[in-house]
DNA sequence: GTCTATAGAAGGATAGAC
DNA sequence: GTCTATCCTTCTATAGAC
């Protein structure tokens, strides 16, 4: 019967993930997840003991999905212009799919900050910036990048790709009112948004 | 004793605008609210009558705050550039005195859309636009603003300014580990997301 | 208007049968 | 492994004294 209980876990976790990120730890109810898994309650704690070790299971796999996707994109190789317009066609791809779990993320994530360094633990940013610099380091010279205006680059990249996700709600009732498409818009976006930022890098020589 | 109804139920909306943006509706709980405003509990209830009252009163407080520091800014008499410089120093300034709210209204806008039309309502973003672009008919040609672009360009300015705020966690829990402060980071923000947005949008001519 | 005490409901967790 | 029944805590809300 293992693959039966594999299969109740699975079906169990995957309630609970679509539950949690509706509705937040705070708001989720174990009794609505073991509806959407229809099962019963008390198997949810047979399973994973209490709410706390079943949302941090949830959390996790999350986590680990969305910040995997960053590191590859950024490894091929490509031009910077090429890798900026690869990433935004990625990234947006991705969050169009799973337009939920940014405000999900930096929700449970500012609500318990210690969450964040064992994120952070998996990917050294500080080695991942090092080696874009070498990557590029004569192409580099083309463009308005310097060593302290790095952080700001980045927020700035992810700002513009994760932002009309975490805002959908207030996004979208504003256009709904002006007869303009959340849909067509994002698919726009991803082009819109590269060659934003590679206008406003790029010197003008 | 008027006036001393007025000072505790405005210690009461003061103490409930504390917990409820750092626990979010869900989160929160009326004792906690008490203790903060140094009194009962059952006092919320007797100027509130329920938590969802109080909530939605601290909401409307809020969320008007917000939306209102955006109108005056695109009033004012200045270029396309300016209104961009100035827009971020003000916006930016406001969040910095104001860290926690764009998580907040972003969450429970989200957990409730229809608070977003109430929103709406009071700020006619269509028209709004309409003025925008008759103030700068003759400005906007020597800018890549065309009429379709619009809602990109408005969300990613939104981006930019608020998205930091919303991430903080994240990002201030990578900055720490680099040894990077997060404080000085959007001080420079300021100067560095204007400079950023006009170089995007000036025409090479 | 403010307090203490408590009702009443909801939710997380467990016991125990099958 | 799965279910029913139930315990126990927590939380919103109200009753009633002052």
């Amino acid at each position: 019967m293992t693959e039966k209980d594999r299969m109740t876990e699975e079906r169990i976790f995957d309630a609970a993930t679509e539950v949690f990120v509706d509705k937040g730890m705070d708001g989720a109810r174990m009794q609505d997840i073991a509806d959407h898994a229809g099962i019963n309650k008390a198997l949810l704690h047979y399973y994973y003991r209490t709410k706390d070790r079943l949302f941090n299971a949830v959390f996790e796999n999350i986590a680990g999905k969305i910040f995997s996707k960053f590191a590859p994109v950024l490894d091929e190789n490509l031009t910077i212009e090429e890798k900026i317009r690869f990433f935004f066609n990625e990234h947006i791809s991705f969050l169009q799919r799973n337009p939920r779990l940014p405000l999900f993320i930096l929700n449970e994530i500012n609500r318990n900050p210690s969450r964040i360094r064992k994120l952070i633990r998996n990917i050294d940013v500080g080695k991942l910036w090092m080696t874009l610099a070498e990557q590029h380091r004569e192409e580099l010279k083309r463009y308005n990048i310097t060593e302290e205006s790095i952080p700001q680059l980045m927020t700035t990249i992810a700002s513009i790709s994760v932002f009309p996700f975490a805002a959908r709600g207030i996004i979208q009732g504003i256009f709904d009112r002006m007869g303009i498409s959340f849909d067509k818009y994002l698919e726009e976006r991803k082009e819109y948004a590269a060659e934003f930022v590679i206008k406003a890098l790029k010197k003008s020589a």
